[in-house]
DNA sequence: GGTGCGATGTTACCAACGGTAACGAGAGTC
DNA sequence: GACTCTCGTTACCGTTGGTAACATCGCACC
């Protein structure tokens, strides 16, 4: 009975923290990432103080929000990465899951990324400084065992799997980055553009005639 | 007289301009970026107003900041990318210079990429984000020019190297940020790791064996 | 049926920040 | 002497993150 009573006032809880989080999303989501503490509370209809007793402060909020979209993120690359296809077919993969998430979801990836960059014209926004290296970490540190576990890289190769991993993974980044903000080609141009690259186009392309070369 | 005044008086203040920027660069880099406006202006031996009638607002005290490091980073990677070598040793040079810079003055890189993570417990730092993206972005095109002038690409020249002059960047900036946290290997160990990717091992290498490959 | 008690909610407040208005002190110029 | 221009100040405002103190409701317990 105690632990029935427990639970259900844990269900409660929880669910009213989903309410706030989603609450916040919409907030975040309308007002870019310096949306108040205010704000956040009177969208979920409520005052400041109750906020705090369910995330100690505005990082924790922060950290609460950013984990869900970090994991949904993180689940449907970790599938694109499983998939059954051959290993460029899947760099592609990965590649274009990414990409089509910050392209679907702009305004989730510049809260995730960009700190201070919303709509409004305020000047605080969250830190995210604290959270956003965070996923470019794990997805880092994913990929660099996916690479160890499948890829034959001789010795050294766990150092070398995890150099590779967070480069690769920083060279998605700020790619994506780059060409979320200019679309100067069509997605599918851009994916193709690096695997080329990782598949080492650089190292076979010749000198431009009367160049010292790059 | 008149343009002698004039310049006299810019001179004196663009002085004075100079040593406010050395004070608000000792402040930030010891107390993180998440300085006040009050300390720099103590810290400069004066109050916030003339702060703000040089600066005009927190943003442009820390634009100015971040571009005289940010230049000074810039033209280091271009004279290591000119040097009088093969295309091979100018990548890992280049690489060498980067992140010997920010490992040597890890502050002034934490002040440009990182907003929120000073040393003392504050929570409300500088807006790094509209500033340490442009520095990305330079970087990133400033690359992708000097591919597209001195590798030979084919068709779509001009887009290729854009996309890739921004990927190898981003590769550089992850990988040299972890690196810099968690320094699991030496600088020369890390650059040559790196340009083993961008000359195609990743590739090159075959499955492990058992798996279904990478 | 009163009684404690924990969760939920509120108002009112604090300290610190970015930013600004209003004023004052010298120094050169007419 | 009056004018003006720059450098500098004090004192203030609005907003923000964060907290203390108080009110209220449901509910088990004797």
């Amino acid at each position: 009975m105690d632990t029935t009573q427990r639970t259900e006032q844990q269900r409660s809880a929880e669910r009213r923290r989903r309410e706030l989080l989603e609450a916040a999303d919409r907030v975040v989501l309308r007002d870019g990432p310096q949306a108040s503490m205010n704000a956040i509370a009177a969208e979920a209809g409520i005052t400041k103080p109750i906020l705090y007793r369910h995330f100690g402060d505005k990082g924790g909020l922060y950290a609460a929000l950013a984990k869900r979209h970090t994991d949904a993120l993180l689940a449907s690359l970790r599938a694109a990465l499983d998939a059954p296809a051959g290993r460029r077919e899947r760099v592609e993969s990965t590649l274009d899951t990414y990409l089509a998430a910050i392209e679907a979801r702009p305004q989730v990836y510049r809260f995730l990324m960009h700190p201070a960059e919303g709509s409004a014209g305020g000047e605080q926004g969250f830190d995210v400084g604290k959270h956003s290296v965070p996923l470019l970490r794990r997805m880092g540190e994913e990929l660099a065992q996916v690479i160890e576990e499948r890829v034959d890289l001789g010795p050294d190769s766990r150092q070398l799997a995890r150099v590779w991993g967070h480069g690769i993974v920083g060279m998605m980044h700020a790619a994506g980055d780059w060409w979320l903000g200019e679309r100067p080609c069509s997605r599918a141009d851009l994916v193709r553009s690096l695997a080329d690259l990782l598949w080492g186009r650089l190292a076979a392309a010749g000198d431009r005639l009367g160049g010292p070369g790059f």
